[in-house]
DNA sequence: CGAAGATTTGAAGGTGATCAATTACGGTGG
DNA sequence: CCACCGTAATTGATCACCTTCAAATCTTCG
């Protein structure tokens, strides 16, 4: 969040992701719950100590930094690229890719929402109106159905893929 | 680059930084560079042997991968909410503490754009139009001056700080 | 000199922001 | 159960910023 008020989101975690920076003096993360959440935290200490032990858990907090890597830079493209409505699907593309990891198919499924309209405004660098704007065209193209005010149904994934305009390989 | 042809530059690396994914599969990264640069380069095998056996080494690289993370979420902020003005401006200082660390003070110095106009534009999410106004935007305002096609003088880098943040009509 | 690429500048248009009003929802107390 | 209130969400109208399209200028290099 800057001085004049403006605020972004620049990342969302799911159990089971850990948060931290070992080895690292100055660090400034906020962190906010957007949902119930159990939290297990150590002191950077213990942490430490425990990581120059057992290097197969540095190795993994190590890939995980990478995958959070990867995924703050797919971001930039579409914070810097895609359109509001694309930045939209992607963002509900993201969370039923992580709230359902496994989801191939094409298949209907529903979602929750875990974050309200502001909170997906300052993920995607837009306003709470344009957001909403967004949901309405979304579902007047039939590629999500409203259930209440933080869940809905999405009938055809790849509609939604498309929408967020992702490449497949 | 997505297959519509738009196109986001995810980081900007400078020597000493290392490059790779060691312990990780499936990995797409492309790099381009944009100037004369002396490249070493390893085998993932080798790398992945080497840093099994030299924690210290892998310690390293995983806290230059935590600093890229940190960074690629300042630039989310940046190309979520920074006006073109200010993405110009944090641009041209990204360039300056990268050529010169330790720069503090307030005071002049010259500075080198590694990359041409499209790439900026690239980096920031804007279009090549965009940034060419903006850094005469900036010329105007007595932030910048233009030596030549990439090399701009800096008279007061607090000036630039401030442009780069926040925006004052 | 000529050609191709890069940059700047101008004018018009569109997307998303801003401002404003309305509606829907959830929680509380009567 | 319903009235009431504060918050969240939607919708509408207008505006600003950035993009798009177009053209001119500048640079580089054969």
């Amino acid at each position: 969040m800057s001085r004049d008020g403006r605020q972004q989101i620049v990342g969302l975690q799911f159990a089971p992701d850990f948060m931290g920076r070992p080895f690292v003096e100055n660090t400034d993360v906020e962190a906010l719950a957007s949902t119930m959440v159990r939290l297990c935290s150590f002191p950077v200490s213990v942490l430490e100590e425990l990581l120059e032990e057992t290097p197969a858990m540095e190795r993994r907090i190590y890939r995980q930094t990478m995958a959070e890597l990867d995924e703050a830079r797919d971001w930039l493209f579409a914070l810097g690229r895609k359109s509001a409505r694309e930045k939209v699907a992607s963002f509900l593309l993201l969370i039923t890719t992580h709230a359902d990891p496994d989801q191939v198919a094409d298949e209907a499924l529903e979602i929750e929402l875990p974050l309200k309209r502001a909170d997906i405004a300052d993920f995607l660098g837009l306003t709470i109106e344009t957001v909403s704007r967004q949901i309405t065209n979304l579902r007047k193209a039939g590629i999500l159905e409203v259930i209440d005010r933080n869940r809905v149904n999405i009938p055809h994934l790849d509609a939604l893929r498309q929408a967020a305009c992702v490449e497949e390989d």
